[in-house]
DNA sequence: TAATAATTTAAGCAAATACTTAAATAATGA
DNA sequence: TCATTATTTAAGTATTTGCTTAAATTATTA
């Protein structure tokens, strides 16, 4: 387990990999919250949910159980992440929780949103 | 396993709910893009990979191992799944294998790769 | 051709993920 | 207060992920 590799290429550019981890010493913290929020979207489901969201402002989760056929808890677990990670918030009415957007870090979702609505095969 | 929920809400509304079907038909193709991209940048040795890509042009596995102080095949396999999603190519030179980014999705990596910059904390 | 170097591939394994079913909360209304 | 509804939480499990080490490729050079 022990590590300290060096690349041995005869070429390798010492500069150059100073410099690399010189920037990401520098964006380690934003590359840590940008990976969250990839990672966060990068699920079928949750970005079916969060595109919804885009479009709908706001639903239920019982809402989305019945339009991706899956179950209630199933739908709960991915609205506890995407609530985790800050992209949505709810509001109560009565027994039902309704969740919407909110705007943080929507300008990477919103451009895969958009991007999602470009080339939309309308049937 | 059996599954038709159907919303028992009784304020469901109906129109809303086909509305989302109807909009989830027409974009399952780009959604399914956009996630596995999602997915592939949602692991920060990934998303390091790819922003130091973005701005040194080319580097070897080598590099990246030195770098991020990983072994080389754990750097190797994160490759794969990154020219598997088709965001990077690579050259040969000798033995060592440079790779760069291609410009396919880059609106929503671009996008990742400036809100990592923008918030650049100098040291 | 043999030895070395850069990289990939394969096999194995621990941890994380995404579902399931069952139980717990919270709000409404009889 | 009791039953019902909407939702969350918890526990269990199969699959996926991301590493490890060892072996296989590919190219260089002695």
């Amino acid at each position: 387990m022990k590590l300290e590799i060096i690349c041995t290429r005869a070429e390798a550019d010492q500069k150059q990999l100073e410099r690399c981890r010189e920037t990401l010493n520098e964006t380690s913290k934003n590359i840590e919250e940008i990976s969250r929020i990839m990672a966060m979207a990068g699920n079928e489901v949750r970005l079916k949910i969060l595109f919804l969201l885009s479009q709908e402002k706001e639903l239920c989760p019982c809402d989305f159980a019945d339009i991706l056929e899956m179950s209630v808890p199933a739908i709960s677990q991915h609205i506890r992440k995407m609530k985790d990670v800050g992209v949505i918030t709810s509001r109560r009415a009565g027994q039902t929780l309704f969740y919407s957007l909110l705007d943080k870090s929507s300008d990477i979702l919103g451009k895969a949103f958009s991007n999602i609505n470009d080339n939309r095969k309308v049937a």
